[in-house]
DNA sequence: TAGCGCTGGTCTCTTTTTGAGACCATCCGT
DNA sequence: ACGGATGGTCTCAAAAAGAGACCAGCGCTA
């Protein structure tokens, strides 16, 4: 019935999606655009998509995160399903992150949004300076 | 040489242009993104894709938001360069905000993103019911 | 055997971001 | 003279994010 790219809703029915036709209070596509929008939840996500990595490995691949939100937002993409959680019985155990089918399912579209800012990054950045060069 | 949709990126290719080649310091695509990733701006840039908005009509239009975020947020939209902002010498005077070609240009990858979430808003939900259950 | 580093976290404190709501000047219609 | 509509700004409280100290358990090595 949907195929993924093809078969896109109207400009209106996509608004429709965003608002819930009315229901601000609870409308579920704002709830998981919202949980993916995070600071870093699209990063990881594309480093997950690459391969499993360990907890300690993301910190190190992703230096500009703290721990704490490192902790977090990956606690945050297991609670909505996105990212499994494996603790391995080592000394000291180590835990290994890997995204679910759910979660992978997310790498085509988040993927064309980045591929959008990066042929656009440099319009943005124009845009930018003239604005600024007005203010 | 890059159609929009096919011709893909690799896992790691898209990896590599959100970090920048590692580079995390200045990196243009996290930067896009970041812009793009507020809370209020892909709902604003949903609505304004269908029709140019007048102030008052938004701010109606998307009842939780707060007239200070709706300002804000219309201020940073077009300081990247996604919104055209016309003020008209009516009394009062009444402002229209609408798409610029660059703001429209972002519709399709973002629709992309929000038929996902339509999709899979379901599943979502089902994995949170799990997770909590089990804590 | 005493220190040291690695594992994956948590706890606390500060700064930043967001939200709620009052306030504002101007004009119009009544 | 007054209420409503225009598009904002200002202040203060709450929430989120960042920085960095701290923790237990084990292995290694001096």
């Amino acid at each position: 019935m949907d195929s993924k790219i093809f078969n896109l809703k109207s400009k209106l029915e996509v608004y429709k999606a965003m608002t819930n036709g009315g229901n601000f209070a609870d409308c579920p596509v704002r709830d998981v655009i919202q949980g993916i929008n995070g600071k870093w939840s699209s990063l990881l996500v594309m480093a997950l998509a690459e391969k499993p990595y360990r907890f300690g490995e993301l910190r190190r691949l992703v230096p500009d995160i703290s721990q704490r939100m490192l902790t977090q937002t990956l606690f945050d993409l297991q609670r909505d399903g996105y990212v499994h959680r494996e603790v391995f019985p080592t000394k000291p155990p180590s835990v290994e992150y890997s995204l679910t089918d759910l979660g992978r399912s997310m790498f085509l579209p988040l993927q064309q949004l980045v591929q959008w800012a990066e042929l656009n990054h440099d319009a943005v950045r124009e845009a930018r300076k003239a604005f600024d060069a007005r203010i």
